[in-house]
RNA sequence: GGCCCCGUAGCGCAGUUGGUUAGCGCGCCGCCCUGUCACGGCGGAGGCCGCGGGUUCGAGUCCCGUCGGGGUCGCCA
């Protein structure tokens, strides 16, 4: 090694002792006859003093440096107690420029707000500042973690190919022409879903990956083109022991953040949750639940109010919003695809107000504040209509609460299982183009079509109503990793396609190694897959998952630092393949 | 794909009702400085106001388009 000892690591124990390190200046503090070095590597930063000014002058920020020196206790009142090497400094007695920097495109400093595009394109230098440093160093950390637990329970860590066939999460593929096959492309795996699937049927029995995973989506600031998955499958295995083992992990995860995650950890049937907090992730961190108000409507003359469903949410002191605030409101509202969001403002006498409440019958307006829990100083925001996208704005209004009012503790971890989720859901639900291309029938499957309903017996006969082995695990509002137990019986797996509307032929064409596969004495197995990035990003208390990404694409997938995507040659066009006609293309999904 | 916000010096920003030579802080360059720690002092350089078009006597400022970035809904576990 070219240096001795850690910068960062020197301490008044270190006095006497010639040194020798090698880092960058963080900062020059030149006296002239006397000049400060602050030499930053990994450990962190030290004090160099320079007596020589015609060395100390021609240094600059962010130059590469070895030093040679002695560590010598800081002058009486000198000491530094916001560093922790901050009681000694090293008197150089050989300072080596190993390589110079040119002026630097933004400043390489805690304090300094710099916008996100120009540290992408420039990350190298990002990451030498301490908050996105260590936050990749907190990452892998994580991983060693889990990959702790993991292998103490004898997971094998299996790779999967990355140039695969299409994966049916229902996202857009990423494409790559087959130069060998002309007109023919393989498909980046959305998940590596179907080959944990085999390596059950291949007897590893307990499975796991961290594994990158790729969908053509647009983008939005929780995604990224590439992401990863910690992925598990284990054969022989009901829910509770994919429960039981994914926390264990997401123990030994927070314990690295100084927090003990209370296990069992609660759980929350899918129906309870959309009830309670219009939400399939709800955020424990605050309270707020919806309060279902039909029946208490249900002979209401209020035309709006004559819905299938009425529920409300209160916002703690809403009264006396101003106006315009509540107008913004009604915005954000339609802003969500709601005509609006009909609200009572509870005065401090215990008078309603707002439009809505000369509406109300005198009944509805003596009982109203208590029956959806609202005091004196209250706004009750109401959602009408239908069912489930009532309880959706709700849950969206509830949230954006917590926001306003501060009532969320960002100290504060809340995790929870929500299970039971409903096997399928009508195909008008899901726009999507890759789910409705599985089949063409009433109803699509929630989770994926290898999802092994609860009821093996009924399930076909109340697709809509029948549940899944499935489960997500949330924490502070976040979907931070979902599973379930699969199928492993051709007979349920045909069923459940029959329900899709996938006809053999195409589960035969999409997945027929999968089919073929479970010929062959396929176990019972389950798993689940975590969301890696936003796991880390809830660990390091960042908003953005790209502060926990090495090199994060921006919008629209660009790499600002690679400049990919990029254009290519004529002549890679041609050797890829890329324009090649197939002999046919497959039928359209649409 | 819809809607909203932002593009001014290397970075972060200001720029009035449309008005003459576009500012501030940091950084950069030069000189000075022996105890600083986000050191300090003096001086200096640095601008296609994202791009294209329009309105106007006159546009950083107003309008249209476009590109880039961010957010949000759709989409996506």
């Amino acid at each position: 090694m070219i240096r001795t000892h850690d910068a960062g690591a020197l301490r008044a124990e270190h006095v006497g002792q010639t040194v020798t390190l090698a880092g960058w200046v963080a900062r020059r503090r030149d006296h002239g006859g006397v000049a400060f070095i602050d030499l930053r590597e990994a450990s962190g930063v030290v004090q160099v003093v320079i007596r020589d000014e015609a060395v100390a002058g021609n240094l600059r920020n962010e130059y590469c440096l070895k030093i040679v020196g002695e560590v010598s206790l800081r002058p009486e009142g000198n000491a530094n107690p916001n560093l922790p090497s901050g009681e000694i400094e090293v008197i150089a007695t050989d300072v080596h420029v190993l390589s110079e920097s040119a002026p630097l495109p933004f400043p390489v400093d805690e304090h300094v707000e710099v916008g996100e595009e120009v540290r992408l394109k420039h990350r190298y230098l990002d990451l030498r500042r301490t908050g996105p440093n260590s936050a990749l160093r907190l990452r892998s950390k994580v991983n060693k973690a889990a990959r702790d637990v993991l292998a103490a329970h004898d997971f094998v860590e299996v790779e999967t190919p990355t140039l695969t066939r299409s994966t049916p999460e229902g996202a857009r593929d990423f494409l790559v022409p087959a130069r060998l096959k002309p007109g023919s492309w393989y498909a980046l795996p959305q998940s590596p879903q179907l080959f944990k699937q085999l390596l059950m049927v291949a007897g590893m029995e307990r499975y796991y990956q961290i594994a990158r995973c790729y969908r053509d989506e647009d983008f939005r600031a929780d995604r990224q083109p590439e992401f990863t998955q910690l992925d598990i499958e284990m054969s022989f295995v009901e829910q509770d022991d994919v429960i039981a083992l994914t926390e264990e992990i997401l123990v030994a995860l927070w314990k690295l953040v100084g927090y003990d995650v209370p296990t069992p950890l609660p759980r929350l049937t899918y129906a309870e949750s959309m009830a309670r907090y219009g939400s399939d992730k709800p955020d424990l961190r605050m309270g707020q639940e919806l309060v279902e108000c039909t029946e208490f409507f249900k002979d209401t003359t209020f035309r709006v109010f004559q819905a299938p469903y009425v529920g409300a949410v209160v916002m703690p002191g809403g009264a006396s919003q101003p106006r315009k605030q509540l107008d913004a409101w009604q915005e954000w509202a339609k802003q969500r695809g709601a005509r609006g969001l009909a609200y009572v403002l509870v005065g401090e006498d215990g008078e309603l107000g707002g439009p809505v409440a000369k509406n109300l019958t005198d009944a509805e307006r003596a009982g109203l504040a208590e029956h959806v829990g609202a005091v004196p100083g209250d706004c009750i925001f109401f959602g009408a209509g239908d069912v489930k996208s009532s309880r959706a704005l709700l849950g969206a209004a509830r949230v954006e609460i917590g926001r306003r009012c501060g009532l969320i503790d960002e100290d504060a971890w809340s995790f929870l299982w929500v299970v039971d989720a409903p096997l399928f859901e009508p195909s008008s639900d899901a726009t999507a183009s890759g789910d409705v291309a599985l089949g063409y029938s009433a109803w699509t499957a929630v989770h994926h079509a290898f999802t092994s309903p609860k009821d093996l017996d009924h399930f076909d006969q109340d697709p809509g109503g029948s549940l899944a082995w499935a489960y997500d695990i949330v924490c502070n509002g976040n979907e931070i990793g979902g599973g379930s137990i699969r199928i492993h019986r051709e007979d349920i797996q045909k069923r459940v396609f029959a329900v899709m509307g996938i006809s053999e032929e195409e589960a035969d064409e999409k997945f027929g190694f999968l089919l073929e596969a479970f010929k062959y004495g396929a176990p019972p197995h389950g798993g689940i897959a975590l969301g890696w990035d936003r796991i880390c990003a809830l660990l390091a208390h960042t908003e953005s998952i790209r502060d926990v990404i090495a090199f994060p694409k921006s919008g629209g997938g660009y790499d600002p630092l690679t400049a990919a995507p990029a254009p290519i040659t004529a002549e890679q066009r041609k050797e890829a393949g890329v324009d090649a006609r197939p002999a046919e293309d497959l039928p359209s999904n649409a």
